[in-house]
DNA sequence: CTCGGTGCAAAGGGTTTGCATACAT
DNA sequence: ATGTATGCAAACCCTTTGCACCGAG
Protein backbone atom coordinates (compact mmCIF):
# COMPACT_ATOMS: atom_id res chain seq x y z
CA UNK A 1 0.00 0.00 0.00
CA UNK A 2 2.91 2.02 0.68
CA UNK A 3 1.95 5.79 0.34
CA UNK A 4 -1.88 5.53 0.36
CA UNK A 5 -1.52 3.91 3.33
CA UNK A 6 -3.22 4.84 6.34
CA UNK A 7 -2.02 2.80 8.65
CA UNK A 8 -2.83 2.87 12.15
CA UNK A 9 -3.84 6.62 11.62
CA UNK A 10 -6.29 8.40 13.69
CA UNK A 11 -8.57 10.37 11.67
CA UNK A 12 -8.81 13.88 13.73
CA UNK A 13 -10.55 16.54 13.14
CA UNK A 14 -7.19 18.78 12.87
CA UNK A 15 -6.07 16.28 9.71
CA UNK A 16 -9.44 16.60 8.06
CA UNK A 17 -9.00 20.14 8.26
CA UNK A 18 -5.63 20.82 7.31
CA UNK A 19 -6.19 18.75 4.29
CA UNK A 20 -9.62 20.60 3.61
CA UNK A 21 -7.48 24.13 4.09
CA UNK A 22 -4.85 23.22 1.19
CA UNK A 23 -7.85 21.96 -1.64
CA UNK A 24 -9.86 24.79 -0.55
CA UNK A 25 -6.85 27.39 -1.02
CA UNK A 26 -6.98 26.85 -5.17
CA UNK A 27 -4.58 28.02 -6.91
CA UNK A 28 -2.73 29.74 -3.96
CA UNK A 29 -0.05 27.02 -2.67
CA UNK A 30 -0.59 28.20 1.13
CA UNK A 31 2.30 27.91 3.59
CA UNK A 32 1.59 26.52 6.49
CA UNK A 33 1.15 29.61 8.45
CA UNK A 34 -1.73 30.50 5.89
CA UNK A 35 -2.73 26.96 6.59
CA UNK A 36 -2.89 27.36 10.04
CA UNK A 37 -4.77 30.29 10.27
CA UNK A 38 -7.57 28.84 7.91
CA UNK A 39 -7.69 25.77 9.91
CA UNK A 40 -8.16 27.91 13.12
CA UNK A 41 -10.83 29.61 12.03
CA UNK A 42 -12.54 26.75 12.35
CA UNK A 43 -10.96 25.28 15.01
CA UNK A 44 -9.40 28.10 16.64
CA UNK A 45 -7.19 26.00 19.27
CA UNK A 46 -5.25 24.34 16.70
CA UNK A 47 -1.45 25.03 17.02
CA UNK A 48 1.23 25.66 14.47
CA UNK A 49 3.11 22.32 15.60
CA UNK A 50 -0.06 19.92 14.88
CA UNK A 51 -0.24 21.74 11.22
CA UNK A 52 3.34 21.03 10.63
CA UNK A 53 3.07 17.51 11.82
CA UNK A 54 -0.37 16.75 9.54
CA UNK A 55 0.52 18.70 6.28
CA UNK A 56 3.99 16.87 6.62
CA UNK A 57 2.12 13.36 6.98
CA UNK A 58 -0.25 13.89 4.21
CA UNK A 59 2.66 14.77 2.10
CA UNK A 60 4.02 11.68 2.55
CA UNK A 61 0.95 9.95 2.11
CA UNK A 62 0.49 11.39 -1.09
CA UNK A 63 -2.25 13.17 -0.63
CA UNK A 64 -0.64 16.80 -1.15
CA UNK A 65 2.19 17.98 -2.91
CA UNK A 66 4.53 20.41 -1.73
CA UNK A 67 5.75 23.35 -4.77
CA UNK A 68 9.71 23.46 -5.84
CA UNK A 69 9.28 27.21 -6.42
CA UNK A 70 12.82 27.98 -4.78
CA UNK A 71 10.98 29.73 -2.28
CA UNK A 72 12.28 29.71 1.20
CA UNK A 73 9.21 28.76 3.08
CA UNK A 74 7.24 25.18 1.87
CA UNK A 75 4.71 25.68 -0.20
CA UNK A 76 1.60 22.89 -0.51
CA UNK A 77 -0.02 21.81 -3.46
CA UNK A 78 -3.95 20.66 -3.27
CA UNK A 79 -2.03 18.68 -6.34
CA UNK A 80 -0.02 15.74 -5.13
CA UNK A 81 1.24 14.52 -9.08
CA UNK A 82 4.31 16.08 -10.53
CA UNK A 83 3.38 19.04 -12.32
CA UNK A 84 5.60 22.70 -13.10
CA UNK A 85 4.81 26.47 -11.96
CA UNK A 86 4.82 29.91 -13.21
CA UNK A 87 5.62 31.87 -10.42
CA UNK A 88 4.41 36.52 -10.66
CA UNK A 89 7.76 38.45 -9.48
CA UNK A 90 5.23 41.02 -8.52
CA UNK A 91 2.45 39.19 -6.52
CA UNK A 92 4.25 36.22 -5.79
CA UNK A 93 0.78 34.57 -7.34
CA UNK A 94 2.00 30.51 -8.13
CA UNK A 95 -0.16 29.20 -10.71
CA UNK A 96 0.30 25.45 -12.06
CA UNK A 97 1.33 24.33 -14.99
CA UNK A 98 0.54 21.49 -17.33
CA UNK A 99 4.00 19.66 -17.40
CA UNK A 100 6.54 20.45 -19.44
CA UNK A 101 9.30 17.87 -20.15
CA UNK A 102 12.67 19.27 -21.46
CA UNK A 103 13.08 15.72 -23.67
CA UNK A 104 16.62 16.82 -24.75
CA UNK A 105 18.20 17.61 -21.59
CA UNK A 106 16.86 14.30 -19.86
CA UNK A 107 17.86 12.60 -23.06
CA UNK A 108 21.84 13.46 -22.41
CA UNK A 109 21.60 12.97 -18.96
CA UNK A 110 20.34 9.21 -19.05
CA UNK A 111 23.17 9.02 -22.08
CA UNK A 112 25.89 10.23 -19.74
CA UNK A 113 24.86 7.20 -17.54
CA UNK A 114 22.70 9.56 -14.75
CA UNK A 115 19.01 7.85 -13.56
CA UNK A 116 16.82 10.43 -13.83
CA UNK A 117 13.77 10.34 -11.74
CA UNK A 118 11.78 13.58 -11.88
CA UNK A 119 11.94 17.08 -12.86
CA UNK A 120 10.28 20.51 -11.82
CA UNK A 121 10.66 23.40 -13.75
CA UNK A 122 9.63 26.58 -12.16
CA UNK A 123 8.74 29.63 -14.78
CA UNK A 124 8.78 33.17 -13.46
CA UNK A 125 7.43 36.44 -14.56
CA UNK A 126 4.72 38.84 -14.35
CA UNK A 127 1.11 37.48 -14.18
CA UNK A 128 -1.86 39.21 -16.26
CA UNK A 129 -2.99 41.02 -13.44
CA UNK A 130 0.09 42.57 -12.30
CA UNK A 131 0.68 43.73 -15.75
CA UNK A 132 -2.30 45.22 -16.20
CA UNK A 133 -2.24 47.06 -12.63
CA UNK A 134 1.17 49.03 -13.75
CA UNK B 1 25.32 50.08 -14.92
CA UNK B 2 22.98 48.34 -13.09
CA UNK B 3 24.09 44.98 -12.00
CA UNK B 4 27.75 45.52 -13.04
CA UNK B 5 28.11 48.83 -11.10
CA UNK B 6 30.75 48.22 -8.03
CA UNK B 7 29.72 51.42 -7.39
CA UNK B 8 31.12 52.93 -4.19
CA UNK B 9 31.85 49.71 -3.28
CA UNK B 10 35.69 48.67 -1.38
CA UNK B 11 37.97 45.77 -3.21
CA UNK B 12 38.62 43.46 0.37
CA UNK B 13 40.27 40.37 0.89
CA UNK B 14 36.93 38.93 2.01
CA UNK B 15 34.85 39.35 -1.17
CA UNK B 16 37.57 38.37 -3.38
CA UNK B 17 38.06 35.57 -1.29
CA UNK B 18 34.05 34.39 -1.45
CA UNK B 19 34.36 34.63 -5.13
CA UNK B 20 37.18 32.63 -5.76
CA UNK B 21 35.74 30.14 -3.36
CA UNK B 22 32.44 29.97 -5.24
CA UNK B 23 34.35 29.78 -8.19
CA UNK B 24 37.18 27.23 -6.70
CA UNK B 25 34.02 25.20 -5.88
CA UNK B 26 33.55 24.06 -9.44
CA UNK B 27 30.44 21.73 -9.98
CA UNK B 28 30.00 21.78 -6.48
CA UNK B 29 27.10 24.50 -5.94
CA UNK B 30 28.54 25.20 -2.27
CA UNK B 31 26.44 26.12 0.65
CA UNK B 32 27.83 29.87 2.74
CA UNK B 33 28.84 27.87 5.06
CA UNK B 34 31.26 25.91 2.65
CA UNK B 35 32.54 29.13 1.31
CA UNK B 36 33.60 30.41 4.82
CA UNK B 37 35.10 27.17 5.81
CA UNK B 38 37.19 27.16 2.06
CA UNK B 39 38.02 31.15 2.48
CA UNK B 40 39.06 30.47 6.24
CA UNK B 41 41.69 28.23 5.04
CA UNK B 42 43.39 31.42 3.88
CA UNK B 43 41.80 34.11 6.15
CA UNK B 44 40.70 31.81 9.23
CA UNK B 45 39.28 34.96 11.27
CA UNK B 46 36.52 35.63 8.39
CA UNK B 47 32.88 35.53 9.72
CA UNK B 48 30.45 33.66 8.56
CA UNK B 49 28.12 36.97 8.85
CA UNK B 50 30.63 38.44 6.22
CA UNK B 51 30.50 35.70 3.80
CA UNK B 52 27.08 35.88 3.75
CA UNK B 53 26.60 39.96 3.14
CA UNK B 54 29.68 38.95 0.41
CA UNK B 55 27.65 36.27 -1.11
CA UNK B 56 24.92 38.67 -1.42
CA UNK B 57 26.70 41.38 -3.00
CA UNK B 58 28.24 39.02 -5.58
CA UNK B 59 25.02 37.84 -6.88
CA UNK B 60 23.36 41.50 -6.60
CA UNK B 61 26.45 41.98 -8.96
CA UNK B 62 25.86 39.18 -11.27
CA UNK B 63 29.11 37.54 -10.60
CA UNK B 64 27.52 34.38 -9.50
CA UNK B 65 24.39 33.38 -9.08
CA UNK B 66 22.06 31.18 -6.82
CA UNK B 67 20.75 27.80 -7.88
CA UNK B 68 17.36 26.97 -7.47
CA UNK B 69 17.13 23.49 -6.89
CA UNK B 70 14.56 22.98 -4.25
CA UNK B 71 17.21 22.86 -1.36
CA UNK B 72 16.32 24.33 1.89
CA UNK B 73 19.66 26.05 2.20
CA UNK B 74 21.05 28.78 -0.60
CA UNK B 75 23.23 26.86 -2.99
CA UNK B 76 25.90 29.53 -5.06
CA UNK B 77 26.63 28.46 -8.11
CA UNK B 78 29.51 30.25 -10.50
CA UNK B 79 27.40 30.47 -13.25
CA UNK B 80 25.09 33.88 -13.02
CA UNK B 81 23.69 32.81 -16.14
CA UNK B 82 20.33 30.88 -15.97
CA UNK B 83 20.58 27.59 -16.68
CA UNK B 84 18.89 24.20 -15.71
CA UNK B 85 20.47 21.90 -12.89
CA UNK B 86 20.72 17.87 -12.21
CA UNK B 87 20.30 17.09 -8.52
CA UNK B 88 21.71 13.41 -7.21
CA UNK B 89 19.04 12.05 -4.88
CA UNK B 90 21.88 10.29 -3.26
CA UNK B 91 24.78 12.18 -3.18
CA UNK B 92 23.39 15.70 -3.36
CA UNK B 93 25.89 16.37 -6.22
CA UNK B 94 24.76 19.42 -8.48
CA UNK B 95 25.37 19.35 -12.20
CA UNK B 96 24.87 22.03 -14.79
CA UNK B 97 22.48 21.60 -17.34
CA UNK B 98 22.64 23.26 -20.54
CA UNK B 99 19.31 25.16 -20.34
CA UNK B 100 16.21 22.95 -21.51
CA UNK B 101 13.55 25.20 -22.86
CA UNK B 102 10.35 24.13 -21.44
CA UNK B 103 9.06 26.10 -24.96
CA UNK B 104 5.52 25.06 -25.61
CA UNK B 105 4.14 25.69 -21.81
CA UNK B 106 6.10 28.99 -21.74
CA UNK B 107 4.10 29.82 -25.34
CA UNK B 108 0.98 28.87 -23.42
CA UNK B 109 1.63 31.46 -20.78
CA UNK B 110 2.36 34.07 -22.84
CA UNK B 111 -1.21 33.65 -24.97
CA UNK B 112 -2.62 33.78 -21.56
CA UNK B 113 -1.09 37.52 -21.20
CA UNK B 114 1.57 36.80 -18.53
CA UNK B 115 5.07 38.20 -19.23
CA UNK B 116 7.71 35.36 -18.77
CA UNK B 117 11.34 36.56 -17.63
CA UNK B 118 13.08 33.42 -16.31
CA UNK B 119 12.67 29.72 -15.97
CA UNK B 120 14.44 26.80 -13.89
CA UNK B 121 14.13 23.29 -14.04
CA UNK B 122 15.94 21.21 -12.03
CA UNK B 123 16.16 17.67 -12.70
CA UNK B 124 16.10 15.22 -10.03
CA UNK B 125 17.76 10.88 -10.27
CA UNK B 126 21.10 8.96 -9.64
CA UNK B 127 23.81 10.02 -10.84
CA UNK B 128 26.40 8.05 -12.57
CA UNK B 129 29.02 7.21 -9.52
CA UNK B 130 25.84 6.58 -7.31
CA UNK B 131 24.52 3.99 -9.52
CA UNK B 132 27.82 2.34 -10.17
CA UNK B 133 28.20 2.45 -6.18
CA UNK B 134 25.42 0.58 -5.27
C1' DC C 1 -8.40 1.30 28.22
C1' DT C 2 -4.55 2.39 24.75
C1' DC C 3 -1.56 4.61 22.37
C1' DG C 4 -1.39 7.95 18.69
C1' DG C 5 -2.49 12.98 18.27
C1' DT C 6 -2.51 17.47 20.29
C1' DG C 7 -0.97 21.92 22.39
C1' DC C 8 2.59 24.29 24.24
C1' DA C 9 6.95 25.97 24.37
C1' DA C 10 11.62 25.35 23.67
C1' DA C 11 15.19 23.96 20.52
C1' DG C 12 17.30 23.93 15.86
C1' DG C 13 19.32 25.31 11.47
C1' DG C 14 20.00 28.80 8.10
C1' DT C 15 20.25 33.68 7.31
C1' DT C 16 20.11 38.51 8.60
C1' DT C 17 21.28 42.52 11.35
C1' DG C 18 22.96 46.11 15.04
C1' DC C 19 26.94 47.82 16.72
C1' DA C 20 31.70 49.19 17.61
C1' DT C 21 36.01 48.62 15.31
C1' DA C 22 39.22 48.04 11.40
C1' DC C 23 40.73 49.37 7.05
C1' DA C 24 40.36 50.65 1.85
C1' DT C 25 40.22 54.84 -0.41
C1' DA D 1 40.02 61.64 7.36
C1' DT D 2 35.88 59.33 5.79
C1' DG D 3 32.74 56.07 5.75
C1' DT D 4 32.35 51.20 4.04
C1' DA D 5 33.30 46.40 5.37
C1' DT D 6 34.27 43.48 9.11
C1' DG D 7 33.67 40.46 13.32
C1' DC D 8 30.84 39.26 16.86
C1' DA D 9 26.71 38.00 18.75
C1' DA D 10 22.03 38.51 19.10
C1' DA D 11 17.86 38.44 16.52
C1' DC D 12 14.85 36.32 13.02
C1' DC D 13 12.18 33.12 10.52
C1' DC D 14 10.60 28.73 9.46
C1' DT D 15 10.37 24.19 11.01
C1' DT D 16 11.00 20.40 14.20
C1' DT D 17 10.70 18.20 18.68
C1' DG D 18 10.05 16.81 23.86
C1' DC D 19 6.65 16.29 26.99
C1' DA D 20 2.34 15.85 29.49
C1' DC D 21 -2.45 15.66 28.50
C1' DC D 22 -6.41 14.46 25.47
C1' DG D 23 -9.32 11.76 22.85
C1' DA D 24 -10.21 8.34 18.74
C1' DG D 25 -10.31 3.44 18.41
Amino acid sequence: MAASDAGTRRATRQLALALASVRAAGTDHPTADQVCRRVRRTLPTVSLGTVYRNLQRLVSDGRIGVAQVGSRVTRYDPTPTPHDHFVCRSCGRIEDLPAGPSAASIRALRRAGHEVTEHATVVYGRCRACRDGS
